[in-house]
DNA sequence: ATTATCTATAGATCTATAGATAATGC
DNA sequence: ATTATCTATAGATCTATAGATAATGC
């Protein structure tokens, strides 16, 4: 059913995922920003990919970079929420890192654009977007505290402590579009990884056990999306 | 001793290093194109960060993709050429890749402005680049190789194949400057992780040996320059 | 004569704003 | 009246080219 709505009708019709326009710009905006970087993605071909004209979008986001944040922001929160749901059940620092892993790693190669590949971006590090930086920070530093509560018990050098979080984020690199069938076990794959850098190598199929435990109650599922 | 050389003088002293004109520009390229990225760059910041107006880049380079270019391949001959020198020895899959990956993750790391971060800007994939892609997928496929052939012993599944060649990549993410004391060490852990995460764990210091030798001989000492 | 720089500028963008217009909602 | 779009455009870039100029080299 395509009810008509208040305002001056379009001049195209609606091309892209999403109910509200404001979605479908972001769907549009994260194709491009991820397939041809920020600062040369003009708000025009935004527009363009949308079916609007270049000025509309300003009537939904006041400048590009709010784009640019509004996207970001969609990224971390949905981890940070699953790592706080996670921590209420207690589980040691292995099951909670293993669990952590997973669930980011299969968030990050299920979005339908490989928004991850946008931290890499030099040109976002400049400030602005710091209200995303401080939240990025805090899920590195949750892989950290974890990971180094794992090696006091391995008895592996501590600079491998910030390892699983670059092994995770080195996943953006993996993504493909249509996903692939073997991405769900690629994200469990490096979960394992993250373990057995830091030096466990025995108790892995009780962890995967517990992560399968932890994902099938509120596991990555349909987030990612807008 | 400043000599006097042909051509107009410049309206500034030179404040970049390198003998060259050529040289001071790709050192003020690499600064720029990663720490603010390619396409939020202008030449004319560039020329300004030499010390020259921007129409004398165009001397030196026919268009600014020529200068990404140019900065580009100086990441992936060192370690392409080390990689040939050590095949001539022979090594095990697990020497080589031990050897390599330190190599490689020390050059990423101790280059002078973080260039391998450029791997990762989208608006590079995009064609006229061509050149440097198939240089840098032939080192990939080389990790890709050895990694398999290391699987095939450990019985570890062959879904981390990938995991060396982006464990190193992900050193890019950890580059800092000036260089932190324990680079050198860094890069030698993360040549222990790749062998970790395709189920190495007993054969460590061997490796470490038989790196360290290799490593000596024509280590990344002076490479990652101009 | 050759070289390395300079000045000046054309033409093509690009972001953001102002204000008109065409729907619905009350 | 409110909303979502549209058209038009100002002002600020940005890349690349044309051609002048000030050195050295022969």
């Amino acid at each position: 059913m395509e009810t008509t709505r208040a305002g001056r009708p379009r001049l195209t019709e609606r091309r892209r995922p999403g109910t509200t326009a404001r979605e479908e710009i972001l769907d549009a905006a994260g194709e491009l920003f991820t397939t041809r970087g920020y600062a040369s993605t003009s708000t025009r071909a935004i527009a363009e990919a949308v079916g609007i004209r270049q000025a509309s979008l300003y009537h939904y986001f006041k400048t590009k970079d709010e784009l640019l944040s509004a996207l970001l922001h969609q990224t971390v929160t949905p981890t940070l929420t699953f790592l706080s749901a996670l921590r209420h059940d207690d589980p040691s620092a292995a099951q909670c890192l293993h669990a952590l892993a997973a669930f980011d790693g299969a968030q990050l190669l299920t979005s339908r654009w490989n928004l991850g590949a946008l931290y890499l971006l030099p040109e976002l590090r400049e400030a602005r977007l710091a209200t995303f930086w401080t939240e990025r920070e805090r899920l590195r530093l949750a892989y950290l505290d974890l990971s180094r509560a794992i090696l006091a018990s391995t008895g592996v050098a501590d600079d491998a402590a910030d390892l699983p979080f670059r092994l995770v984020e080195s996943l953006v690199n993996m993504w493909s579009q249509p996903p692939q069938s073997d991405h769900a076990k690629l994200a469990g794959h490096v979960a394992d990884a993250c373990l057995r850098v830091l030096g466990v190598s025995d108790d892995l199929p009780d962890l995967r056990a517990s992560t399968h435990h932890y994902l099938g109650r509120n596991g990555p599922a349909k987030v990612g999306r807008l």
